[in-house]
DNA sequence: GTCCACAGGGCTACCACAGCGCCAG
DNA sequence: GTCTGGCGCTGTGGTAGCCCTGTGG
């Protein structure tokens, strides 16, 4: 028996959104989300199947149920019953995305009972990233809409698919590191080099040659996307050479924690390759820190991290580097500094060596875009901001016209 | 462990006034 | 039904002051 949606209450909840605190089934998902531009920009992933309180960051494979980062913990890394079974990340999005989008996003999504029933099946079948037309549009002939079908045909006949299409547009699922565990110790760098698989279909418009369907992507295209070719130069520079260039300057907001992955705001991922770093990936405490920073945090930053979690299998491909621990902490982590040490964080361990004054560099630095995110303000009324903005003032407050003021915001100058 | 002082950050009220909506004539 | 004038409300930015939290003695 699953939760239910804190929406409407009556269907199983299937996706978490962050910025809601909130499980929603499909069909609330879409309706809540497709409200305004604000909320379409919220972030959802899947719900923990587990506890239903915290979005998922993996899926069991073995176990068919996705799970967060605790959950995770819990089941497969403090016991030793299932510690080797197969996980796949779970990607977020946001927008609406179609019911085609989002199985291509999660092929397992045709696991979930839910999905199947009447109520998220419309819903999922009306979902558009682009909007664009009609919630419930039909072709005249009165058939579902196209997106429907592929979702229902399309996925099951060829799941690889949706994978395949998938690799091109979020860090790929390398098998590499599907199972980090069975690879423990094949590895001996001492510092943990991060491999960054990041595939991207430059030409183009639609997806890989080996869908060719059209109807099966429906209104997905790379234009709705950031991650067209000028928007991979701006992302990764010229040369793509270097991977902390994929972060900004500070090492905490880069281009992960403010260009969209397929049109989410979800933060990118990156896996640290090798040693035994990657093993261990949190204490149980550690992971409920991250856990509630998730969801305090991550209401208006929401973010996903997997460093260290390679059992996550996520990685970036083609563009191989070191990282400072510095900035393989921050990355991700600019939520988490809020609350301490990041959820990978081992006081004892030979990363937490990073010298105190370039992480409190970053954390300043970090604080200091935070606090310049959370004082954007819109403005409604652009007349009366320029009249306000023009008004001279007394200690702040707005004065008469032609009193004396001793701030104007045209003129240093002083009135008295 | 408790108390106190201090520092720092967050939040909010305050101001004038143009523009807007509403209502009566 | 349309127009006009009056009235009340709203929102705009910078600052002071209050409140809360964290830190050190």
């Amino acid at each position: 028996m699953g939760y239910l949606c804190d929406f409407c209450g009556e269907q199983r909840s299937i996706v978490y959104c962050r910025s809601d605190a909130a499980s929603l089934c499909l069909s609330c998902d879409r309706n809540v989300h497709s409200a305004n531009a604000l909320s379409k920009r919220h972030s959802r992933t899947l719900a923990c199947e587990r506890c239903n309180s915290q979005p998922a960051f993996v899926r069991c494979i073995e176990e068919k149920i996705s799970l967060c980062q605790n959950c995770d913990w819990t089941g497969h890394c403090s016991s030793n019953t299932s510690p080797a079974h197969k996980r796949q990340a779970v990607n977020c999005y946001s927008g609406c995305p179609s019911a085609a989008e989002l199985s291509n996003m999660w092929s397992f999504l045709l696991e979930l009972p839910s999905v199947g029933d009447s109520t998220c099946e419309q819903g999922m079948g009306s979902m558009s990233i682009a909007d664009d037309r009609p919630m419930d549009s039909q072709d005249p002939q009165g058939k579902d809409n196209v997106q429907d079908t592929p979702f229902l045909v399309e996925a099951s006949e060829d799941v690889d698919k949706s994978q395949v299409w998938m690799k091109s547009l979020t860090p790929v699922i390398d098998p590499r590191f599907q199972n980090v565990d069975q690879a423990a110790g094949s590895t001996s760098s001492a510092m943990p080099k991060v491999a960054f698989c990041f595939k991207v279909f430059l030409s183009g418009a639609k997806g890989p040659a080996v869908c060719e369907d059209d109807s099966f992507y429906g209104d997905f295209s790379m234009d709705e996307v950031d991650l067209n070719i000028e928007n991979y130069e701006e992302l990764f520079g010229v040369a793509c050479n270097n991977p902390e260039e994929l972060f900004d300057n500070d090492g905490i907001d880069g281009i992960f924690g403010t260009k969209n992955m397929s049109g989410s705001n979800c933060r990118g991922a990156y896996a640290a390759e090798g040693s035994s770093v990657g093993v261990n990936v949190m204490q149980p405490a550690i992971s409920n820190a991250a856990s509630a920073d998730s969801t305090i945090s991550c209401k208006t930053e929401p973010n996903l991290c997997f460093a260290r979690q390679t059992h996550s299998g996520i990685s970036f491909s083609g563009l191989t580097g070191e990282i400072s621990t510095g900035d393989y902490q921050d990355c991700g982590a600019s939520a988490m500094l809020n609350m301490g040490e990041p959820p990978w964080y081992h006081p004892l361990g030979p990363e937490s060596s990073m010298p105190s004054t370039s992480r409190n560099d970053a954390v300043m630095r970090y604080k200091e875009k935070k606090k310049a995110r959370k004082f954007e303000k819109k403005v409604r009324y652009e007349t009366r901001k320029a009249r306000a903005d023009v008004r001279r003032r007394v200690k702040g407050r707005f004065v008469k016209a032609g009193d004396a003021y001793d701030y104007d915001p045209l003129s240093p100058s002083r009135s008295y």
